[in-house]
DNA sequence: CGTCACATTGATGCCTCTCAAAGCTTGTGG
DNA sequence: CCACAAGCTTTGAGAGGCATCAATGTGACG
């Protein structure tokens, strides 16, 4: 990501945005894909009768708006949900990067699949409606070999990420625990291995 | 798609399966990316618990696992609903192709940034709880100018890739109707405006 | 004409959301 | 150094919604 952003050198552009503003509407000519640096932006698709599909809320570090960059123009609103800063990655630019085969164009390639995989994986994720299984599977998918899983963020937000109600996670936890197929001790989650 | 398959002349090579054969396996080791010529094949996940997430189901002309492409082995079953000719495009040919910059590599990001948008709407969807707004979203996405959609498949497959019981769906659609958020006309859907 | 898959509706039970309250941790300001 | 606020964690109780089981109707296809 940012081997791309420096590959590009001075094609780059950084915006600011104020909470509320639009960054792009659906049928604006497409412009490039984006990097969000800080903030908090969401991808909003209109239908014809007028009504909001939300697409996809997008964090800090993430590029998002790439389908962009083999469109005329953006299918989707981009609007600013908390006071961000982001990177415009032009269209041309990306384009002659992946058009030279040089390698930081073939790298981002390999991030789109990589994109693809993990999608994919969150779609099996949140298809498990067991919220006991689904937290399970969550953790398996982040521990290391010894089975300990270090929680990046607070477990209210990985509730947030795994569509349950925060109480419901603390509750499928303790059933876990009770049923001795994870430890935890400050903050550490041991997963016990299973048939 | 064409030019792709033509760009690589006598690398690739062409499969037919029947109804119900199965392609490759999750934990197969990855050849390459295909080419769906005639019939219709799906890509699904199983998940822990024994339920299946259907990932994409492809049509004639387009192309599937471009992830794979990066990948070590495919991280999904691909299972034939349609007797169905393939063509296998191996990974090695594909990358050299895209380290030469040809066009038809190109055209392939596009796909796969257009693969992201679309399982990105998949997961904004299937996060909205209730059933009868979740399968408003989705038939808004899918409608015409007018507001009118007609389904590719059973309302069963919908059913499964809303992530909902099929009778729950079929209660939804009937709500909607008494509702008159909807009306249906032999397999037709229309979709009534609202403020 | 039988079989098979889809479509539809009913009844029931469980699981998860929601509302509520209390303990715990962290940070901030007086 | 204390007191207070704010956010996370945890447990309880209740209600509602969806999955599940079950049964029937329908159309396609060999």
């Amino acid at each position: 990501m940012r081997a791309l952003k420096e590959r590009l050198g001075g094609a780059v552009k950084t915006i600011d945005l104020k909470t509320g503003e639009t960054l792009f509407r659906q049928g604006d000519a497409a412009r490039g894909m984006y990097l969000l640096e800080t903030g908090r932006v969401r991808l909003v698709r209109h239908t014809p009768d007028g009504h909001q599909v939300p697409l996809h809320t997008v964090s800090p570090g993430e590029s998002f708006a790439e389908a962009s960059l083999f469109a005329s123009e953006y299918h989707c609103d981009c609007v600013c949900l908390a006071a961000a800063r982001v990177t415009l990655l032009p269209s041309c630019e990306i384009i002659g990067l992946l058009r030279s085969g040089d390698d930081a164009g073939l790298a981002l390639v390999g991030r789109l699949a990589a994109h693809v995989r993990d999608l994919r994986a969150r779609a099996e994720l949140r298809a498990i409606r067991d919220v006991r299984l689904r937290l399970l599977s969550a953790l398996r998918m982040r521990m290391d070999a010894a089975g300990r899983v270090r929680l990046q963020g607070s477990l209210k937000a990985l509730a947030a990420e795994l569509g349950m109600a925060h109480e419901t996670l603390y509750r499928a936890l303790a059933d876990l625990q009770r049923g001795g197929h994870l430890g935890r001790h400050d903050g550490l989650i041991t997963i016990r291995k299973r048939d």
